[in-house]
RNA sequence: CGGGGAGUAGCGCAGUCUGGUAGCGCACCUGCCUUGGGCGCAGGUGGUCGCCGGUUCAAAUCCGGCCUCCCCGACCA
């Protein structure tokens, strides 16, 4: 966060820590019975809310605290949090009991009223059977009818076969087991309401995506909502990838989302490559237009058009402008995250004198983005160029990270373009350079989306759900405190204590959050946060008290760690910072198990059809030879290493080729 | 755009073949009870059965049309 203040304006996040503030003012009174503030009008007041100021400097975080504005499950949050699909548990025997779950923000750890009826007794209610039934009998005018489900027979034994049939498929999606689960151990209690990876890893990704509470489904088709703990990751990753892209040089700007057609229509290529995806808006104002405007698929016409205006002189130049903002295509198969109609993202668009500074910009991005997601999301990439049917409509040369997902398939997750002079030449973007000749520039453009948080769900993910990179986790730990046994009230001793902690770890600059509803179990806490990914959980129970001590158990095994109140935040730093590492090591692995190199085309074939993955082969450079093998296969160039590649025989013909990388693509 | 599957309560589903009272589990609400890996008991709330039309005394159910979502294939970040 430290980079973001603006000279002259208050820190946003400051005000968060006020809204803070008030909050456990909130929450204070409440515990002794006071009635509780309207939740949401205490949290909107509280946004509202002067933000404060600050003092800029000073020790940087290790982490950026989070953005506690709208994390879900968190205090006082009006959002409630729906899960879905449940199995039957195999120790709950005969009475083949369905399990529930649930989240919701906690209700008061006391009654703030007395039980109704004295002793808390219910009155007695008229036994009536559920849903809308009874009020047609009521209406029917046949009191004889008994009161409670009656069905004919025959609809009576329909009922009962349907139900046999649920709990025999209930029953069989447990025999089938776990699968390849990292976490499954003996006496595993955790429900899988995830479909196992191996079982079936598109829709692994959408249990995940849809019951860690990362996304939503919109009424537009490809529109997804990104929820607030999805949207947090992003913000997270926003921040870092900011952070990059101006201490390169470049700074933020934005540019219209409409752009006029005859403006996408400059750039012959481009326009091609672009209008099967384009939205257009043909009305406004209840008018037809004059001129449809797209909706920007990307900003290249937008921006150089205006670039033009701007570039007169060499001195001008280099133009380095980076936005932020949304982009729509209109795409025929959608899927969260990795692909959707309208998505959100980054481009960047520059302006050189030379061809050789265009290129030097065009590659310094590429390794903005390598470094971005190998160091920061712990997502190993191959980068590259792209053959020509891959590279960007309109480019000179396209580069790419790419990355290698569970299923074996790629997932391009960044790319940089040397734009080379057709866009300059298209816009008409002129100036007088040093010789007093009038020139055109080279342009780049380079984007990331976020697809890449896609990358991030497939890359880390397991059978238990999300396993989120220390550095983007919307929570980096959360603290579930354990209630004594028997009686004994956990206010008075367990919380106090883990409201410490839990100030400690903040203090420290730790994305902290303190699980403390207390209409659900410890169990049910472990397994919820282990589904939304939280790299590590803090325990703090009656003996961890006792003996001044916690407990941090890693999301990925659960190790634990037992470790004294004392050292905590040192420790924990240590223990997020291995895992970030870890979890990267563990995806490089993956990723280089996961690449062969092959001398004949039948062995291609032959790996394309089990283990998939990257594939190392020669190639002619002939485009007829990779569409042949595109048919053939699936498999697509991803990335012709930056030398060219080894020179080696083409896996289809013989001829002399390079080595490039081949994969499915996602 | 082709092939397959699905739209019934917040979620997961039965009921549709054979038209005749809107159901189950969980969630949610209330009270009690529990809490070191998804507690338990009791009582409650909640649904124009995706939309439009047709057949019928009567449609979640039969017929026609449309829409949406998911999966697998051809294009893209």
């Amino acid at each position: 966060m430290g980079g973001l203040a603006v000279r002259g304006l208050p820190r946003v996040h400051g005000g968060q820590d006020d809204v803070w503030a008030r909050e456990r003012a909130r929450r204070a009174p409440r515990a002794l019975g006071h009635p509780a503030l309207p939740t949401v009008r205490a949290r909107h007041r509280g946004l509202q809310g002067t933000a404060v100021l600050r003092p800029r400097g000073g020790t940087a975080p290790r982490y950026p605290p989070p953005d506690r504005s709208c994390l879900p499950g968190d205090d006082g949050h009006p959002l409630r949090r729906r899960l879905g699909a449940r199995h039957l548990r195999p120790d709950e025997g005969a009475a083949g009991r369905l399990h529930l779950e649930h989240l919701r923000h906690p209700g008061p750890a006391q009654p703030l009223l007395p039980p109704r009826g004295g002793g808390g007794q219910v009155p007695p209610a008229e036994v009536r059977p559920r849903g809308r039934a009874h009020l047609r009998r009521r209406q029917d005018g046949d009191p004889e009818r008994p009161l409670g489900r009656t069905l004919p027979d025959h609809r009576l034994a329909r009922h009962h076969r349907g139900r046999d049939r649920r709990l025999d498929h209930a029953v069989a999606s447990l025999s089938e087991g776990t699968g390849g689960a990292s976490l499954t151990m003996e006496n595993d209690r955790v429900l899988k309401e995830i479909t196992p990876k191996s079982k079936d890893h598109s829709q692994w990704y959408l249990d995940v995506v849809l019951k860690a509470d990362m996304a939503d489904y919109g009424p537009v088709k490809g529109c997804m909502i990104i929820k607030p703990y999805g949207y947090s990751v992003w913000e997270t990753m926003q921040r870092d990838m900011d952070r990059r892209i101006k201490e390169t040089g470049h700074v933020n700007a934005y540019f219209p989302l409409f752009i006029p057609k005859s403006f996408l229509e400059k750039e012959q290529e481009h326009v091609e490559g672009f209008s099967p995806e384009c939205a257009w808006v043909t009305v406004g104002g209840g008018e037809e237009l004059e001129e449809p405007l797209a909706i920007r698929p990307t900003s290249e016409a937008m921006i150089c058009s205006m670039y033009a205006k701007w570039v007169q002189s060499w001195r001008d130049l280099p133009i380095l402008i980076n936005q932020w903002c949304n982009v729509v295509r209109w795409e025929k198969v959608t899927r969260p995250f990795l692909r959707t109609t309208e998505f959100l993202w980054q481009e960047g668009h520059t302006l050189h004198e030379t061809e050789e500074q265009a290129e030097e910009e065009t590659l310094r991005m590429l390794e903005v983005y390598r470094s971005f997601s190998e160091e920061t999301l712990a997502m190993p990439v191959l980068w590259g160029r792209k053959s020509e049917s891959e590279k960007f409509a309109g480019a000179l040369r396209t580069y790419t990270i790419e990355a290698l997902m569970g299923d074996g398939k790629a997932l391009q997750a960044g790319t940089s373009h040397n734009l080379g002079q057709h866009f300059a030449t298209a816009y008409g973007i002129e100036y007088l350079d040093r010789d007093q000749e009038r020139t055109k520039p080279w342009s780049t453009s380079w984007g990331t989306s976020t697809r890449m948080i896609g990358g991030l769900i497939m890359t880390h993910g397991d059978d238990a759900g999300l396993i989120m990179p220390p550095k983007v986790a919307p929570y980096q730990v959360v603290i579930v405190p354990i209630p004594p046994r028997k009686g004994g009230d956990w206010n008075e001793a367990i919380l106090p204590k883990a409201r410490e902690v839990a100030e400690t770890l903040r203090g420290a600059g730790f994305r902290v959050h303190l699980d403390d509803r207390d209409q659900f179990q410890t169990g049910y806490k472990y397994s919820d946060w282990e589904m939304r990914g939280v790299p590590y959980r803090l325990e703090i129970g009656p003996k961890d008290v006792a003996k001044e001590q916690c407990v941090l158990v890693r999301r990925t095994d659960r190790h634990k760690d037992f470790v004294p109140l004392t050292g905590v935040a040192q420790r924990l730093g240590e223990l997020l910072d291995g895992l970030q590492r870890d979890l990267f090591e563990r995806a490089k692995q993956f990723t280089a198990d996961n690449t062969t190199s092959v001398s004949s085309y039948d062995d291609f074939k032959e790996v394309m059809r089990t283990k998939r993955g990257f594939i190392l082969a020669g190639w002619n450079g002939d485009p007829a030879v990779e569409a042949q093998i595109k048919e053939e296969t699936k498999a697509t160039i991803r990335v012709i290493p930056m030398d060219g590649g080894r020179e080696v025989p083409c896996v289809v013909t013989g001829e002399k080729g390079r080595e490039v990388y081949f994969a499915q693509a996602y």
